[in-house]
DNA sequence: CACACGTTATATCGAATCGATATATAGACT
DNA sequence: AGTCTATATATCGATTCGATATAACGTGTG
């Protein structure tokens, strides 16, 4: 499943610029499980064009350069839901923030520490704002999407606070000092 | 940070081939949080052969391919501890799974059950193995990108179990009643 | 008020990466 | 005998990344 196809899925919920499906991308709902970048998205907007899968409305605007608003055609949304069911390839990871927490003992504890409270920032803001999101009206499959973005989010935000003591031995902060025992062992 | 980096990264482990290194981000420490093919990792060592950052010695086996197996240098060291001190991207990920989670309502049922199901065991294998490894003398770095990797795979287990009535209503099967209560509600 | 910065918006391009494939041997299973 | 899996190196076209260029407008600030 290539960016042409994720394209495709976009447009399945509306009309979007080549700079809304990024958004999308990059804050919108697929932001829990996909990326894509302005050199992926222009040429595939550009291929779905001339293939006929979507069409394309120039937007001739007063002092801007014409905003294209891509629709999905009928052939496109045939097209789509045929690779959906193709075999989903196995998911794709990268952490540099996980490569630095690896190899902690090669780290600057500055670098570190910041790096640790930056990441950790990151995904409290995220959890924060799924748990924002109005979830009135919106398709099971996008609220299962969801809640699963909210869950790793949750998740991680929880491991890192909970562990954090394996960076910085030196820190014997207690914060909270929760009711279980340090060691989770073998729950469940 | 790119696959070079990251090579150096898994040859301060220890010397390798790379097969060898392939496999380190498939089922190793580092398939938590990253990934590379051989497109990327033979040309990789190349550069840094040629970069001086790597050394090679070609243990000739008898009627096999000569093996190559990679030793990182000095120089090959202090680049790799200066790239740790670069600002990490953020993170990439890209789950075609999700993707067919998010469109389930243009599903067949049979082929959004069987990716579930899928996924769920992808999960659940991934908790018990990271469960099962041992962290006698383990640097606490990696033992932190470790839980983390463990805190994901069971959360995200756990969010399927609890959440797949979102995806499959008509179901109401109880698999297996555990001990606790039905619904965790709100955790924690 | 100028100037820097952020946002909207399209687009390109070289470098990096992906994914599939080719080659070859050995062992284990059918 | 034939198939499958694992070890092992390597390449190659297609895809994707990441940085950059262009351009207009709004916003905040010294």
């Amino acid at each position: 499943m290539d960016v042409k196809t994720l394209c495709l899925g976009v447009l399945t919920l509306g009309e979007a610029s080549g700079y809304e499906i990024k958004k999308q991308f990059e804050e919108g709902p697929f932001s829990y499980f996909y990326d894509a970048g302005y050199g992926s998205i222009y040429p595939a907007l550009g291929k779905l064009l001339a293939e006929g899968l979507v069409d394309c409305t120039e937007t001739a605007q007063e002092r801007r350069p014409a905003k294209k608003v891509y629709t999905i055609t009928p052939a496109g949304e045939a097209v789509f839901r045929e690779a959906l069911h193709q075999r989903p390839a196995r998911d794709r990871i990268r952490s540099e923030y996980m490569v630095m927490f690896f190899f902690a003992q090669l780290l600057d504890e500055d670098h570190l520490r910041s790096v640790f409270e930056e990441y950790l920032t990151q995904f409290r803001r995220a959890a924060e704002h799924v748990r924002g999101l109005d979830s009135t009206g919106i398709p099971p499959g996008r609220l299962f999407a969801r809640g699963f973005g909210r869950a790793f989010f949750e998740a991680a935000a929880r491991y890192m606070e909970e562990n954090r003591h394996l960076l910085f031995d030196g820190d014997a902060e207690d914060e909270e000092t929760p009711d279980n025992e340090p060691m989770t062992g073998t729950d469940r």
